[in-house]
DNA sequence: GTCTATATAATGATAGAC
DNA sequence: GTCTATCATTATATAGAC
């Protein structure tokens, strides 16, 4: 593996376990065994290596968010995308550079987040409706709105697990949503005339 | 108010904005006014500071909470704290420090942040078995999951809006989690026999 | 591309006078 | 309690040789 290479992976994970602001560039020297000088030949800041580390955290997620994509019953996919097993007490690569100061401040650094979120709620949108549609979700739920309450029970669950070094919290959170979800199918339609 | 105050009132604030990794003693400092002497007079280090300044956060945030255990409509209670008016640019200033590297690994500074989600935990437990007692929820969801699932949908719906710099998904994250909990009242029993 | 040396600022304090 | 001075360490690079 070369360098550049080493280094962005590095930095992917000390983004990961840290985040941007209190990573520096030692921490990266230090664990990837990289010297100065080739950091600094490959990557003239460090938001420039955090921002290649980012897109390669992103690019990480993004599949497993395209399994709501998939072909078959949506509720299924629902459940197996909610459901797939995942390091509550790591928290989300993602999700987490939102709670970074310097991240937060930096338009820059924010884009990429906000575009993967962007596009993981488009794949929760189509498989609600896609829900909907096979009569497995009332209709009048509102797949956006849903799609959002979806995202932050994961998201929100991590906070509640690192917040109790449990990884409870956050099978509880999303079991419950799951039962929600269940709990919400059409009611069966009886005495109805046309 | 005296400087002891007005150091605690100050970390505060930048806990809440900044976390407490990347908040220096020099911003406390310069945002309060007080001087190095009587900073270091009061508060012997940094962190000494900041579980000062955290205690009052939490302290903040707890009184909205008991809004749930209020007498009253176990369902409007639900819905009122729910929807409640949030600043979900600003995040939580409590849930925000789970994503603090230096929090996550200090057992001393985390451990309040466990009692206050465990503190708002047992209050959404009570109020949700209320309105599965009062026939406003099916009795087959489960109160403890389903406080959870509700916390994480506050706590992610602040991540998601931070990402995209705007209020609407943690709107929607809140509303589509309340529709969910409509769509989950009981059956109306039909047909059943003593 | 990689190495070592150097540089400027900030961090998180401590010392001691008033 | 507050002030000013000082300090060792780290953060974030630059410079220039190899």
């Amino acid at each position: 593996m070369d360098s550049r290479e080493l280094l962005v992976d590095t930095m992917s994970e000390l983004m990961w376990e840290r985040g941007y602001a209190d990573t520096s560039p030692r921490h990266v020297r230090e664990r990837s065994g990289v010297g100065q000088g080739s950091m600094y030949h490959h990557f003239s800041t460090k938001r420039d290596l955090a921002l290649a580390a980012l897109e390669r955290n992103i690019a990480d997620l993004l599949p497993a968010a395209s399994e709501l994509d998939g072909p078959g019953d949506p509720m299924a996919r629902i459940e197996a995308y909610l459901m797939r097993p995942r390091a509550a007490l790591k928290g989300c690569k993602v999700g987490r550079m939102t709670q970074d100061p310097q991240v937060r401040e930096d338009p820059v650094l924010l884009a990429p987040v906000a575009r993967a979120f962007a596009e993981v709620h488009v794949s929760w949108v189509r498989v609600l409706r896609e829900a909907v549609a096979a009569g497995q979700l009332r209709d009048d739920l509102d797949p956006e709105q849903l799609a959002h309450t979806l995202m932050a029970v994961l998201q929100g669950g991590y906070v509640l697990a690192i917040a109790q070094q449990d990884q409870g919290p956050f099978d509880d959170a999303r079991a419950g949503a799951l039962a929600l979800l269940r709990a919400a199918k059409p009611n069966p339609k009886i005495n109805r005339r046309k």
